[in-house]
DNA sequence: CGCCCTCGAGTTCC
DNA sequence: CTCGAGGGCG
């Protein structure tokens, strides 16, 4: 029997009003009616949706209490990359910024920008996604490209409008972001709920709200009030000339925006505000650990630009971080795989925002006398971004006279071996290429993730080969044994088969990969993929000259000599001998032929900035559709690629008569020919 | 040569 | 995340 029109439109009618007392309540804080008579409006809402399950839409109130368990999070990729921010500390650093918007952006520096300064709210960054209006999907900020799905539980969140106030919505899909955080007074109700089940309490609000939102179980999310900040809105067009109004589109469509933001004239008054809430934190119900700080317009943030994955039109400006005392017990040096010696802070364990620490790098000798630690001393200390702890200074006033200066040692503490610091650079390194430490530490490695991506090769599996000498080097690995491995403590039947079989799918890496692996100084993941890109193979790479390697973009003389030197070494060479005899075989990078196109046989130069893809990716097209990159202009050029701000050799192209290309031109070429 | 940006390497805790 | 150092550009 098909629903009434009646209970339909009634359905509706108090949906809105549900939607609209909720929005009172929960992001105004200003109800017009009491709880029993909201109580008594969704309990009628709940009776029509139990009689007629047909008019039930996913936007109704009704569908904010959770939903069965999950299985796992699924991914979301985000349609823009949610970026991350540079961090200032002080004013000054405000000030510089400013400098640089003008800078970029081409304004005079008398100039007076508008930005918004917005509270920066500690807790999850969330990206919501809605089709016309309506909520299709939640997720987490991730990478910054894609993130995890957690839309079940966003869905629970009573603040965050399913579906935007009707007349406000913007048509196609549209992503808000905004930070999904608990305030103290819950994050509190929370733990004593949790000490009272006997469950592990959360260390402070972000991460109960992140665990919160993590749940695989939504109906325990619906039970904790997660609340919403948004900050930002974006379509595939940009729908408004500045961030502010932006803000307050997201206002009339129901999202909590943080009350604080303010637009202001100027980086001074922009201070001045940072200083302020630096002051007042305390009397919001919420952590913030800063303030953002963006240029309001969105023609100066497009002229002002991006660097890599931050934007250069807005900054984080962070309050001064949680400090705590204590005292160090003793100065450790590690060594790296490389045969650095670092020195190690071991302290008196201490609880600072979030975690208990008991140990900090102290970097190198040098920030060692700098900072002067000694062992006995009392120290101050922070997590510097969110997670590494670090030594801020020395109290000398608590000293005894009984600290101990640290001496650094001039012999490597895992082998014995001499430790050199040479001219020039900071660190001491020990010159003993047998050292454990750095052997296992080069095994650790080929089995990182970046590497050969050896699962269950970790620092005790590491540690427990070595030390039975089932294991020198790389290549032992893909000569053991299930059997062997068996006869190693804390390796039953299934680990040992686990292990063997992770070494065995490892045998066929690309040869950056490969080269990574191998752990040549100055080659990181980045500089592998360019010298597998420039060599194709491993007999190739077994050949390379550094005179060959200089040539390409991106190495220069030190990286060319590195590689040069390890390819010629009689120990590297046996090396790698080793591991292609024992089967290792690192895949050529094939390069697909392109015979037709616009850039085939071209060489190409850029000058001035891009803006829709980094100089390096712009390198990269034509390469890979058979052209050449050159960095100066003759008359051997076909094109000139001139981005924002083109220096000399535009001048030069329009001299010499060479075809010069904008941006536009040149991807719309580029794009044609990958098809 | 100086500036800006990116990369490499080391590090902590759960 | 942070430091130091390498590479590219003007």
């Amino acid at each position: 029997m098909p629903a009434p029109k009646k209970a339909a439109e009634e359905i509706q009618a108090l949906r809105e009003q549900i939607n609209r007392h909720n929005y009172l309540y929960y992001v105004l804080d200003a109800p017009e009616i009491g709880d029993a008579e909201y109580d008594r409006l969704f309990q009628r809402l709940v009776e029509l949706e139990g009689k007629y399950p047909e008019l039930v839409t996913p936007d109704s109130p009704t569908q904010r209490v959770g939903a069965a368990p999950l299985e796992a999070f699924g991914t979301v990729r985000h349609m823009f990359p949610m970026l991350s921010l540079n961090n200032a500390f002080e004013v000054a650093e405000l000030q510089e910024f400013d400098r640089r918007v003008k800078t970029f952006a081409d304004l005079p520096p008398g100039e007076v920008i508008t930005y918004v300064a917005e509270l920066k709210i500690d807790g999850l960054a969330t990206c919501l996604r809605y089709e016309d209006g309506l909520l299709v999907s939640a997720a987490t900020r991730g990478d910054g490209a894609v993130g995890e799905d957690v839309t079940q539980n966003v869905r629970t969140i009573k603040t965050i409008p399913l579906r935007w106030l009707s007349g406000s919505a913007l048509p196609g899909t549209v992503e808000v972001r905004g930070e999904v955080h608990l305030q103290r007074s819950e994050f509190e109700r929370i733990n004593k709920e949790q000490e009272a089940k006997g469950e592990a309490t959360f260390a402070n609000p972000r991460n109960a709200a992140a665990g919160s939102v993590r749940q695989l179980d939504s109906r325990i999310t619906a039970k904790r009030r997660l609340n919403f900040f948004a900050y930002e809105v974006r379509a595939a067009e940009p729908r408004f000339p500045t961030h502010s109004q932006g803000l307050q589109r997201l206002r009339e469509a129901g999202f909590p925006v943080n009350p604080h933001s303010k637009t202001i004239e100027g980086i001074d008054e922009v201070a001045a505000y940072c200083l302020d809430w630096q002051q007042r934190q305390g009397e919001l119900d919420y952590n913030v650990d800063g303030v953002v700080v963006k240029v309001d317009e969105i023609a100066i943030q497009n002229r002002a630009g991006w660097v890599s994955r931050s934007p250069r039109w807005a900054i984080a400006y962070k309050f001064p971080a949680e400090e705590a005392l204590t005292v160090v017990r003793d100065i450790l040096v590690s060594v790296g795989r490389t045969g650095v010696l670092t020195p190690v802070a071991i302290m008196e364990p201490v609880f600072v925002d979030g975690s208990t620490v008991q140990r900090a790098t102290l970097h190198n000798e040098d920030e060692l006398r700098r900072k002067d630690v000694r062992v006995g001393d009392t120290v101050v200390i922070r997590k510097a971004g969110d997670v590494i702890p670090e030594v801020v200074r020395v109290l000398p006033e608590k000293r005894t006279g009984k600290e101990k200066k640290f001496a650094f040692p001039n012999k490597c503490p895992a082998c014995g071996g001499p430790a050199v610091r040479p001219e020039g650079e900071v660190a001491y390194r020990c010159l003993n290429p047998a050292c454990p430490a750095q052997v296992r530490g080069n095994l650790e490695h080929w089995g990182s993730r970046g590497a050969l991506d050896i699962v269950g090769l970790g620092e005790q599996t590491v540690e427990a080969l070595v030390s039975n000498g089932l294991v020198k080097d790389v290549a032992d690995l893909y000569t053991l044994t299930k059997e062997q491995v068996k006869g190693l403590e804390r390796f039953a039947d299934k680990s040992a088969d686990n292990l063997v079989r992770a070494i065995e799918g490892s045998r066929s890496p690309t040869l950056a990969r490969f080269i990574y692996g191998l752990g040549i100084r100055h080659v990181g993941d980045h500089v592998a993929e360019v010298l597998a890109e420039h060599l194709g193979t491993v007999e190739k790479f077994l050949e390379a000259s550094a005179a060959d390697l200089s040539q390409v973009s991106e190495v220069g003389p030190v990286i060319a000599a590195s590689v040069e030197e390890y390819v010629r070494n009689p120990g590297s060479r046996a090396l790698v001998a080793k591991l292609l005899s024992v089967g290792v075989r690192p895949q050529p990078v094939r390069k697909a032929e392109v015979t037709e196109g616009p850039f085939v046989g071209k060489t190409v130069v850029f000058t001035g900035g891009l803006s829709s893809l980094t100089r390096q990716e712009a390198e990269r097209l034509v390469k890979n559709q058979g052209g050449r990159i050159s960095s100066s202009v003759s008359k051997e050029t076909d094109y000139v690629v001139a981005g924002d701000k083109p220096g000399s050799k535009h001048e030069k192209a329009l001299k010499l008569g060479v075809r010069v290309l904008s941006e536009e031109e040149f991807l719309r070429m580029g794009r044609t020919a990958e098809h």
